[in-house]
RNA sequence: GGAGAGGUGGCAGAGUGGUCUAUUGCGGCAGUCUUGAAAACUGUUGAAGGUUACACUUCCGGGGGUUCGAAUCCCUCCCUCUCCGCCA
């Protein structure tokens, strides 16, 4: 969420880049202003009453040990009126503050200023592309087809055991996995991200730290009896490893990655682009997050988008990166870059990362701060990509590298694959 | 699942109704000493709101209550730990 203070003091600024997300509803942000002028003048005179009761409260008890009580007990009528009056201010305070609470947590990132306008994908801007497009024999099938003929991968089965969008990965397919996420993972740490592994269930703190709540409530799974969410992704619990914590200047930047499953309902997405591994309810990811000084985020933002670059690279597909226009960016981010992968076969761009600053809209709700060199708390930057999810990547792997009889891995798979090709 | 113990400032750990504006130690920071470091000594050191700066207010797991006054008493919820049971 943004901060208060600041929106008080760029009224207009923060109109301006709203508007750039297409906000519809601007006016909230002078019913903030107003709120909190309401919030800051009952507070004074909750403040100022409390402190007269303190005091008289402090003066009955040396009256007390006096044993002056006729004094004592004129001090304590008072102390009664005072407290009466008190009530309806209080309550006023307190309907005032959830109201401003309620109102701000609707806002979503203010966008960066390099962030395109726009509404829909089509105003998503190409920055540039990569990787080469390879030539497909005759014949050439989607991954569905491949997996299937390859036995990389049962969807029906996945539908027995539980549902669809669980596939169950069998012997290489499995083992692709398996070296994907080690790749990966080997591949992030050599670039200076610390691996963690998480849990993947999480609590309703965590889920709200990161954002998932309120808003996306009905995109996760939700374990009744125990109160905990799986995770849609390693963002959730990785960055909340730090809620709540005022780290040292000099432990900036934290540079974490994870694998873990991600779990998402995909409330509402029928029909549309989910055969095979374009849509799951089950997959794998491995995420990078970091979380930086204010200054730099950008310069890292940059960065992390070079090294999600050079993994694509690594794998030999064709891709294109995106800067995300405002109407096509999520809630909590400043600025996104998208990666899209082209599958040969189905002839689309595949999303396969999405790497976002997200400037001090996460850490504001979690609390992540450091102190800087005048001894006060400032609100870190975070950002995250995915570095990689896999079952898109498996996809094009499969649809672009498809040759007669075999399909040919890229080379720093080999060692991780035990073979050179499926 | 059963029984018990407990949640206090970065950590450890006092505090069971009124100078608690929370003792002390460790850690951190600054200084003295030192060629430098260590040790020792001295000082300093929680967060949020508020203010030009002070003042002031709030926070002792969350919420509610009793009281003139609550870290301290009561209710309630949450969490952690230990032992037993079950189990990878």
């Amino acid at each position: 969420m943004l901060q208060v203070a600041f929106i008080r003091q760029n009224v207009d600024f923060v109109k301006e880049r709203l508007a750039v997300r297409n906000f519809p509803e601007l006016q909230l942000v002078d019913s903030i202003v107003r709120l909190d002028d309401q919030r800051k003048k009952l507070q004074l005179e909750t403040d100022t009453t409390q402190s007269r009761i303190n005091a008289f409260s402090k003066e009955i008890g040396q009256l007390m040990a006096k044993g002056n009580k006729e004094e004592a007990e004129q001090k304590k009528a008072e102390v009664t009126t005072l407290k009466a009056a008190l009530a309806p201010i209080a309550g006023q305070l307190t309907e005032v503050e959830e109201a401003l609470n309620a109102t701000i947590i609707r806002l979503p990132n203010l966008p960066n200023e390099a962030v395109p306008r726009g509404k829909t994908p089509e105003d998503n801007v190409t920055i540039r592309m990569g990787g080469r497009r390879s030539a497909l024999p005759a014949g050439a099938q989607p991954h569905w087809d491949l997996a299937k003929k390859y036995n990389l991968i049962d969807f029906e089965l996945g539908n027995k055991i539980t549902g669809s969008g669980f596939p169950v990965y069998i012997n290489k397919g499995a083992k692709l996995q398996r070296a994907l996420i080690q790749y990966f993972l080997d591949f992030n740490t050599a670039a200076g991200y610390t691996e963690y592994q998480p849990p993947i269930l999480v609590n309703e703190a965590s889920a709200r730290g990161t954002g998932q709540l309120p808003d996306k409530e009905g995109q996760m799974y939700y374990v009744n009896e125990d109160n905990l969410y799986l995770i849609p992704t390693a963002e959730v619990p990785v960055t909340n490893i730090f809620r709540d914590e005022i780290l040292k200047e000099t432990q900036l930047p934290v540079r974490m990655t994870a694998y873990t499953p991600c779990f998402r309902r995909e409330a509402g997405s029928y029909g549309k682009d989910v055969r095979g591994l374009n849509r799951l309810h089950q997959f794998d990811k491995v995420e990078i997050v970091q979380l930086v000084h204010p200054t730099n985020s950008y310069n890292v933002l940059e960065e992390m988008v070079l090294h999600v670059e050079r993994l694509l690279q690594s794998l030999d597909l064709p891709y294109r990166i995106l800067r995300l226009c405002g109407g096509d960016m999520g809630f909590t981010s400043a600025m996104t870059y998208d990666f899209e992968v082209y599958s040969a076969a189905q002839e689309k761009w595949l999303e396969v990362s999405s790497v976002s600053n997200f400037e001090a809209f996460q850490t504001n709700r979690m609390k992540i701060r450091f102190k800087d060199a005048s001894g006060k708390s400032q609100l870190v930057h975070s950002l995250n990509g995915s570095s990689l999810a896999l079952p898109r990547i498996v996809a094009c792997l499969l649809e672009n590298h498809q040759a007669e009889g075999y399909i040919a891995l890229p080379a720093p798979l080999h060692k991780y694959f035990g073979s050179d090709r499926i």
